[in-house]
DNA sequence: TCTCAGTTTAGAATTATTCTAATCTATTGA
DNA sequence: TCAATAGATTAGAATAATTCTAAACTGAGA
């Protein structure tokens, strides 16, 4: 019974926002449908204006990036900076690695779990490590 | 004896461009005597021109924009991408890992010797691996 | 419903980086 | 050594992603 509740509740972009303490306006809901329905979504602020604005949907850039932040800090999306170019936003916010076509500017998730590193140095003095992240770069061949 | 030594050191970095089939000017010099006298230096295109013009060197931003792009193209430098905010370029061009303080904008070696990664699946066809990429993020504790 | 803190917004501002077109210079061949 | 020229440098403009600002709007609690 606690699942089926949990996932009604999950369901639910708004109690998404809620649960994380963001109000759960028009504009966030509308991001929250295109990037929490799926799994393994990555985007950048362009794309998702852009998809947003093809779907005829209001919303300026200003809060798409806003969101997106937002987003961030309350744990509902990871930052992920393969390219200097522009930012990527990962729906997967679990500890997980990345391939990365630099050719085609397309990020792929490889699951965490097929991945054993070993011998990683302890942190310098004073800091602890926080994540570690994973790029496999790709070229076509 | 300080003109003596620095006229050796001149002249072995003259000798880097030189193999590198690049001009050896004076500001690939200048450029080249911050970079390739230390090792495992991590440079950003502002910080460098920060350091030339400190030591009173002539130079304009573009030169150095260009001049680091033409170092990471003969493999003298390496980019990495590890902050949204700018791009670093090391002087190790060897394949190795990261630390990376977010907060201090601090770039640490880790040697890839000392990393083992294991499982690290296939790239997707018609791709391959150029190059796989560890960063581990610190945090103070 | 009313209020107001939290949101959204357009547009300006900022920042890193690239581009442009003019000027300069290292190299090479006479 | 020197002139010619391909390749470099330069200042400043242009671009692109992102952040800021200040005004208008809106969801949620009383």
């Amino acid at each position: 019974i606690y699942l089926f509740i949990k996932q009604i509740i999950m369901n639910s972009i708004k109690d998404i926002l809620r649960n994380s303490s963001l109000r759960p306006t028009k504009q966030r809901i509308m991001i929250g449908e295109l990037l929490f329905n799926d799994t393994d979504k990555h985007v950048t602020a362009e794309s998702l204006y852009r998809q947003l604005k093809a779907s005829e949907q209001k919303i300026s850039l200003a809060t798409v990036y806003n969101t997106l932040h937002d987003f961030c800090e309350k744990k509902l999306l990871k930052k992920v900076n393969v390219d200097a170019e522009k930012v990527y936003f990962d729906t997967n916010t679990n500890p997980h690695h990345h391939f990365y076509s630099d050719s085609e500017k397309l990020l792929i998730d490889i699951s965490k779990d097929k991945i054993k590193i070993q011998g990683l140095p302890k942190a310098p003095k004073g800091k602890k490590i926080k994540d570690v992240e994973l790029i496999a770069h790709l070229i076509d061949n």
